[in-house]
DNA sequence: TATACTTTTCAGTAATTCCTGAACGTCGAC
DNA sequence: GTCGACGTTCAGGAATTACTGAAAAGTATA
């Protein structure tokens, strides 16, 4: 299989874009040409438009396979493993996001959360539960409401987006008009 | 100067939590140690907290600056520079995503706009290119969103996370209060 | 069960990234 | 100007990560 160059540039662009993530450059070149793939490819074709060994595509696919990222599937009389990505792109944010949080904002929020639990016998140590604690109400609250808008489906979200900052307006309405509070219960039911 | 084994651990996590990024471990250790210090600490001092070299250290204070991570300040007095990290995590969250948008984001989006400039004359670059155009439009969207909300101060900005999915429902309620006629067209659309 | 085909593992090597010490540059005080 | 304190650069060695080929382990079919 050849790539043509406007397929070529984009998979180039995301191994790039993936060695600036933890993600390697063969991972990021496997997905994106999985992306724009028209139909799944197996291993064979992957290592050949790539110019990968096997082995090295083998590794990349059960990376991209714990991230959740790729979908495995079979065609009728054909033994091999074929891949192939999502097609919805907000579905495949929402992956991303999910696993992410799983490995990184996780483990930090446990972090804090027994940094935060240390009674500190020093000055220093006093200050830094300080900072620490307003970190992790950063990210407690971003996440929450980060997990909370991702279950939202796209047309809703695609609009909640386009509201953009007018958002703040509603929000502002809302507080400055404390009476109203009964009309806007009213109307927000289901 | 001595870590305390609070200090040590937030350190060392985010050294690790650094090297899962595209950060190496070093930066992620002065930025932590500076996220945590009560007061503005030197490159030497850094040095021996960390036990790294005094050029390493150098070179990972310039990588902060050029994240606009640490700000630079002098002591009256003393001609070393002293390094700290901004106090308002708010603030800092701003900056981060600023600076990854400039180095991620955009080339992204330069990419892939001239990718969708080429006339396709083949099937795969036709299916590629619809691909693309669904990254695209996920990407710019979000990123526009994001920029909007961003100029939220920190009291708006926390109100709206709380607020949560409840914002679903304010949109949801604007929706229903159109005429029936376009929210028929709009549920129907594309 | 044997066979042929496919995927996975892994030890070794290649490539990359990290880190250091030494040399160099800069700047203010004298 | 010289001196000394401080910051930066950079060549090269250390450490890590990526990648490969060969061998092993699965697996469906006959």
């Amino acid at each position: 299989m050849n790539l043509t160059p406007l397929v070529q540039s984009f998979v180039l662009h995301f191994g790039e874009m993936g060695s600036r993530w933890g993600i390697n450059r063969t991972v990021g070149q496997i997905y994106a040409l999985l992306f724009v793939s028209a139909r799944p490819l197996n291993a064979d074709e992957i290592a050949e438009a790539l110019a990968f060994s096997r082995s090295n595509v083998s590794m990349g696919l059960k990376e991209l396979e714990s991230w959740r990222l790729v979908r495995l599937l079979h065609q009728p009389g054909d033994r091999r493993e074929y891949f192939s990505a999502p097609e919805d792109v907000w579905a495949i944010f929402r992956t991303l996001a999910e696993e992410r949080r799983k490995r990184e904002v996780d483990p930090t929020l446990t972090m804090l959360r027994d940094a935060l639990l240390v009674q500190p016998d020093n000055e220093p140590d006093r200050h830094a539960q300080k900072r620490m604690a307003s970190m992790h109400e950063l990210i407690e609250l971003s996440t929450s409401w980060f997990a909370d808008v991702q279950k939202l489906d796209e047309r809703t979200l695609r609009q909640l987006m386009k509201l953009g900052s007018a958002a703040q307006k509603l929000l502002l309405m809302k507080d400055s008009l404390k009476p109203a509070a009964t009309r806007n219960k009213k109307a927000a039911g289901p």
